[in-house]
DNA sequence: TGGCCGTACTG
DNA sequence: CAGTAC
DNA sequence: GCCA
């Protein structure tokens, strides 16, 4: 092979091929002294980890014990990962969830005559809980396109074969195929029956009759629909009963296609946005692609959002905060004259009601940023520290900055500490560059703002590195600790820590418009397919999540490309191509290369035949080359060419991509976990719940402590097989059950009663001694787990949820690989990597792994001893982050190190 | 120019 | 092994 | 697509 030429160099420009063969040759040298070290270090290891997990127990059994008194505010927001997938959702670690494990236990002890009570369940499910949380939902495909026809796929046979055809290993598929087809107009008749039979707790098949008394049995399906019982507490709707759909966008979309669904339900939607009535305007930053996002964000959320004004319907009027500087731009927009876009809806909308200089009266206009805030906490927030006041003859730098104060003001006041804060703090940033690049503002108040965004970036207008130190970066390094005072100046200036930034948790939709839009591209890299288009694709993405999480709000290319000069390091991840896109963006306001795909009539017939499970790119491609180009098409004559899984998935397709409320999903969780637990006591089903909605469940089981080898599993699947509760099965891994493997079942589930859809639900087993990694690669992000595996690799480890394993390699090939480390806890992971423990809430998105690697040089707490880890490894460690968070410090010591 | 996470099922 | 998924 |  070509590998010999490199094996000679040694540079620091080596690829990274050399590196792992160098790292090879050190690894190989101290193979031998290491491997003993390793087995002892692994079982110092192991001693330690059993006395700090049991300490660790003890305290999460008496913090779990306090949020059953109700002090659950511990249930932090994880902002959560983006999947592997498209979207991202965001979880929730949920003690509030716990009161009703007590409920399951009791349940289980009274109901089910296996019910061998656990000396104390409620401890041990709090005790196991609080290690072990973890449902992930995932949001199936985040933009799923409305389902051409809202037949549910699922007739009477299907609860049939459902009941029993999937025990039989989807034998009974063959029925699916043949109802794939069925007609449309047959099949709202059908779905109507099915929702009867589904109402007489299953007519037909004894099977599924006793299994759904089963399920409501474990449910306490009361004729009052003690549902609510399994929501929780932290659970918004609850009086959202049986009916999980929300009305909005989807709705709106799918009325005008003979929806007729009779579980529509009534209409009144109750989400967090009922109520609002948006009109956006289409100007500045706030593109096409900006209110498409948000419309779905609000429609989802039980809003209304329109580019139309109308009197007495419109509650706000949302703007580009820009705006706010050049409010005629505004004005014209509404009187008609700002000959703004050729956008119709746009203008026509905007024009209706309103007569030049006549700004809607009693309707607030506020910024994008507060339908962003909004959206990401999914309440509606307070509009005051958003307004963009309308000064229209005064001075337009005065409501910008006033409103600036505004905000700043509401903000600090609010309890959500500096990182909100720190959204405020850049606005005037912003407002300064977009009005000084629009030439509306008289240069003194150009420059008295430019002068605030160089304080607020905490240094001189050129300040080195290390002092333009943003608060996004003190917040971070605050989370590490130890850091704050490093540069004093920053924290005696409140507005230091306004800086938005690099920090996660609550980002700040700051250039979030230029980032939808290159995270679309990145989608539709993805949907095209062919050489290398997931590296696109996630080049793209990173390219986004850098711009997110720039903290400064760019609008104009120039500052970019400042940037590129001056701090490379800021804005790595933006190459070429991107810049170029970006260039016409902030130009023009579009992606050249965005509009030529999305107008790409074949990429949107891919796409919508991705959105079916099980077809990737490659299917994609084959199917449009048929000839089929819709799922209907797909449904009639595409059908052999799908896989068995592709086809379970088409037919339930319109249910399943169906983004769920999460309080289904934890209805989800709590069947599985419940029957878990009447198998096996003390099983547990532990899980993350997703933000308001998501698109599938998984969830992870584990065995009660000691009772490592009963096969919960199989009799799980089995058990929620025979209640009709999975209806079909995708995957199925790792049966029957091996002594210390994990097992996982993919598939499609349905609540019992009526109007519930089809769900995608993931099942999955893992051995205490795996369930820490299988948590952490849960948790994600997919990128955090790239990275971090990525980390592992270069120390001569292989992590992944099967544990974390040193390997031999030669030439990069596994040629052994020894036991795994023992972690029980995620801590210890981060721990035998020699990484800083990370916040779940800190591994989201894009921006994944800035685990503190730096500093330590090697020295953590394995690498002396075990891992050999050079400078040299470090280095291109630092070279493997490519999505660092990019941290002051981190700069720092890339600075320190180059200089090295 | 080569590399970009690790694992598992399905056909 | 390729394709897909998590 | 980005990076070394």
């Amino acid at each position: 092979m070509a590998s010999s030429p490199s094996v000679y160099h040694q540079g620091k420009h080596n690829p990274f091929t050399q590196r792992f063969r160098k790292i090879d040759a050190i690894r190989t040298a101290l193979r031998t002294a290491v491997a003993e070290e390793l087995a002892q270090q692994t079982e110092e290891r192991r001693r330690e980890t059993h006395r700090v997990n049991a300490e660790n127990k003890r305290r999460s059994a008496t913090a779990a014990a306090a949020a059953l008194d109700g002090k659950t505010d511990s249930s932090g927001i994880f902002p959560g990962r983006d999947s592997d997938g498209y979207g991202s959702e965001v979880s929730i670690s949920v003690p509030c969830r716990l009161g009703c494990d007590g409920t399951a236990s009791r349940t289980r002890s009274a109901g089910s005559s296996g019910g061998r009570a656990v000396s104390r369940p409620r401890d041990r499910l709090v005790e196991l809980l609080s290690t072990a949380a973890c449902v992930k939902q995932a949001s199936a495909s985040p933009d799923k396109a409305f389902g051409w026809r809202v037949d549910s796929g699922d007739g009477p046979e299907g609860e049939q074969e459902g009941a029993s055809g999937v025990a039989s290993t989807c034998g009974g598929r063959r029925d699916g195929h043949d109802r794939g087809p069925t007609p449309p107009p047959a099949a709202a008749s059908v779905s109507t029956e099915s929702q009867s039979v589904l109402a007489s707790a299953g007519a037909k098949g004894g099977g599924a009759k006793t299994g759904v008394r089963f399920l409501e049995d474990i449910l306490r399906l009361g004729p009052k629909g003690s549902r609510s019982n399994d929501a929780g507490g932290a659970l918004p709707n609850p009086k959202r009963k049986s009916h999980p759909r929300r009305g909005g966008c989807k709705g709106e979309a799918s009325r005008t296609q003979t929806h007729k669904k009779p579980r529509q339900g009534t209409g009144a939607v109750s989400g967090p946005f009922s109520g609002l009535s948006l009109c956006v305007v289409h100007l500045g930053s706030v593109t096409n692609n900006t209110i498409k996002t948000f419309k779905r964000g609000v429609c989802d959320g039980g809003g209304h959002v329109s580019m139309r004004f109308t009197p007495g319907d419109t509650t706000h009027i949302v703007a580009d905060a820009s705006l706010a500087a050049s409010w005629e731009k505004l004005d014209n927009y509404f009187s008609g004259w700002g000959g703004v876009d050729d956008l119709d809806d746009a203008v026509n909308g905007g024009r209706v009601g309103l007569k030049s200089g006549m700004m809607p009266e009693g309707v607030p206009i506020v910024s994008n940023e507060w339908l962003s805030e909004c959206l990401r906490r999914s309440v509606v927030v307070a509009t005051d520290a958003y307004r963009l006041i309308p000064p229209p003859h005064r001075s337009a730098p005065v409501a910008a900055s006033s409103a600036a104060a505004a905000r700043q003001q509401q903000r600090s006041s609010t309890p959500d500490n500096q990182s909100i804060a720190a959204g405020g703090g850049i606005l005037p940033a912003a407002a300064a560059a977009a009005a000084a690049a629009a030439g509306h503002i008289g240069l003194a108040s150009s420059t008295r703002l430019t002068a605030a965004r160089n304080e607020v970036r905490g240094g001189s207008t050129q300040g080195t590195a290390g002092q333009s130190t943003v608060a996004a970066d003190l917040e971070s390094m605050a989370v590490k600790g130890g850091f704050g005072a490093r540069n004093p100046d920053v924290g005696k200036k409140r507005h230091t820590f306004h800086c938005q930034s690099t920090t996660n948790s609550r980002g700040h939709a700051v250039n979030s418009e230029a980032a939808d839009m290159l995270e679309d591209l990145a989608k539709l890299c993805a949907v095209r397919g062919g050489d290398g288009s997931v590296f696109k694709e996630r080049g793209f993405k990173n390219a986004a999540g850098v711009l997110k999480r720039l903290g400064v709000q760019i609008t104009n290319i120039q500052q970019l490309k400042d940037l590129r000069k001056h701090e490379p390091q800021r804005v790595r991840g933006l190459g070429d191509s991107v810049m170029k896109e970006l260039a016409t963006f902030y130009e023009e306001g579009r992606m050249y290369r965005l509009d030529e795909l999305e107008a790409d009539p074949k990429l949107k017939c891919l796409k919508i035949f991705q959105e079916v499970g099980w077809v990737g790119a490659v299917k994609a491609q084959q199917l449009y080359d048929q000839g089929i180009r819709s799922i209907e098409d797909l449904r009639t004559k595409g059908l052999h060419l799908l896989s068995e899984q592709a086809q379970i998935c088409l037919n339930r397709h319109e249910d399943i991509t169906q983004r769920m409320p999460r309080s289904e999903a934890a209805e989800i969780e709590a069947v599985v976990t419940r029957v878990a637990q009447s198998i096996c006591p003390g099983a547990c089903g532990s899980y993350r719940r997703g933000k308001s909605h998501c698109g599938d469940v998984d969830v992870l089981i584990r065995p009660p402590e000691g009772q490592e080898d009963s096969p919960v599993f199989d009799d799980l699947i089995k058990r929620l097989v025979e209640t009709g509760f999975i209806t079909d099965k995708l995957t199925l891994a790792g049966s029957p059950h091996k002594p210390g493997k994990s097992q996982s079942f993919m598939g499609i589930c349905k609540l019992p009663g009526k109007g519930r859809l089809h769900r995608r639900v993931d099942i999955k087993f893992y051995p205490t001694s795996l369930f820490a990694f299988a948590v952490l690669y849960f948790t994600g992000s997919s990128h955090f787990n790239r990275s971090m595996r990525s980390f592992a690799k270069i120390k001569g480890l292989k992590l992944s949820d099967k544990g974390l394993c040193r390997v031999n390699t030669v030439n990069g090939e596994e040629v052994h690989r020894f036991p795994s480390y023992s972690c029980l806890r995620e801590e210890d992971v981060f721990t035998a990597l020699g990484l800083e423990w990370r916040e779940p809430k800190d591994r989201d998105g894009v921006q994944v792994q800035a685990f503190c690697s730096k500093g330590e040089g090697g020295a953590t707490e394995l690498s002396g001893r075990v891992v050999p880890v050079t400078l040299e490894q470090e280095q291109q460690h630092q070279a493997l982050l490519e999505q660092d968070r990019l941290e002051a410090s981190d700069y720092e010591d890339a600075e320190l190190q180059q200089q090295e």
